[in-house]
RNA sequence: ACAGUAGGCCGGUCUGUCGCGCACGCAAGUCGUGUGAGGAAAGUCCGGGCAACACAGGGCACCAUACUUCUUAACGAGAAGCUAUCCGCGAGGGUAGAGUAGCGUAACAGAAAAUAACCGCCGCCGCUGCAAAGGGGCGGUAAGGGUGAAAAAGUGGGGUAAGAGCCCACGGGUGGGGGUGGUGACACGUUCCGCCGUACGUCUUAUGGGUUGUAAGGUUAUGUAUAUCGGCGUUUGAGGGCUGCCCGUCCGAGCCGAGGGGUAAACCGCAAAGAGCUGCAUGGCGACAUGUAGCCAAGAUAAAUGGCAGACACCGUGUGAAAUAUCGCGGCACAGAACCCGGCUUAUAGGCUUGCUGUUUUU
């Protein structure tokens, strides 16, 4: 399952707006991560992504592209470690707080620390809602 | 050959593997096939298309442009020229270019920046002194000095107390008349009629400009309530449109504020055959034009066009007897479409190529 489809986005301005108002925070430099975990409204719902390169920390448009493909590479390579819960599903946001650019080596690095850290959250944010149920 | 100068062009290629956007296809699946960044996609500085508002009119203001002829859909762009000036041995390059009647300003330096006397030169009148001379006052003088970006038109002669376009000759600049050449800016020579500092601004003249930009604008869906309060108003006209203001004119029964509710999604615009691109021919010094043949080439929307591994090419460097061979190491620019075109500007590793110039060597 290494595909990517436009399912995995995280488009509606009005979950993003949730993500940031109501969700919680990590660090695994030089990535922030703001994830929000909700119930699932339906079957097919996965977890959705966001990845953002802030244009304060880098001026040209060429590098924001060059960390935002790099960093999606990988997500999409690593994130089978995420679980797959039948009840929850997270929104996470990737944002890129460094200030230069780093390796695809470091970044892949950097991101499975990052989603090995969310698979224990949702796991056990999953057991929490069987234990409800 | 080296150095330079003015242009033009390219700006990686391929393989494996895992992926992404869009279009099309069917036997309808995580399925095939096709296709997917630039010369600047950038800055948003001009011009145009397109769209909305408006589409009685007038005045004022504001902004832009400004040598000539031409090119272009258009432009503040481009081409070929003209004049002045500066840089370069040269090929060439930079800057400026409507008008000037009036008004204003001209840093620093300098006596003085346009009503020019600081020093100097000359005359006259006192004073000191035997004299030579010194110093003072009043006046004349732009020939000489130094300052400056710029100092009142050059050379020679006459003239004078000393001087001065004060006068004369020659010559210079500039405006006018008339002549020749040029489409024209202008050039050349003539007349001997007038004039003789420069720059910038203001001002004047001519031409052009309605405003806002695809987040324009349109359609659909979802939801619904405008509950309540205050102010102004309905021929005594609130408010709004018509460019920024004024006049004028048109619409006109609601408008403004507080507060509350809903949405924040999809589609069109928008992926296009057009002032289109490429080749060839003809015309033109050229920008371009005309004809003809071929081509159809990204379309996302928290935003695709990629990640990793390797090979080759190119550049630098080390090893080495050794070039461009071999091996090792390092590097490989500027930069990412967001409505579309034409220009301009800025960024850019490395490479290719044409014309011309200078120097040296050889024939």
């Amino acid at each position: 399952m290494l595909q990517l489809s436009k399912a995995d986005k995280l488009c509606s301005r009005t979950k993003i707006d949730q993500l940031f108002n109501k969700g919680q925070a990590f660090v695994v430099y030089p990535l922030r991560i703001v994830y929000h975990i909700h119930a699932k409204t339906s079957e097919t719902e996965c977890h959705q992504f966001f990845i953002n390169v802030p244009k304060k920390r880098f001026k040209k448009a060429v590098k924001r592209v060059w960390l935002r493909r790099r960093i999606r590479e990988a997500y999409r390579l690593n994130k089978a470690l995420l679980p797959a819960s039948q009840t929850v599903a997270a929104d996470i946001a990737f944002l890129y707080i460094g200030s230069e650019k780093k390796e695809f080596a470091v970044i892949e690095q950097r991101m499975k620390e990052a989603l090995a850290k969310l698979a224990e959250i949702i796991e056990s944010h999953d057991k929490c809602n069987a234990a409800q149920s």
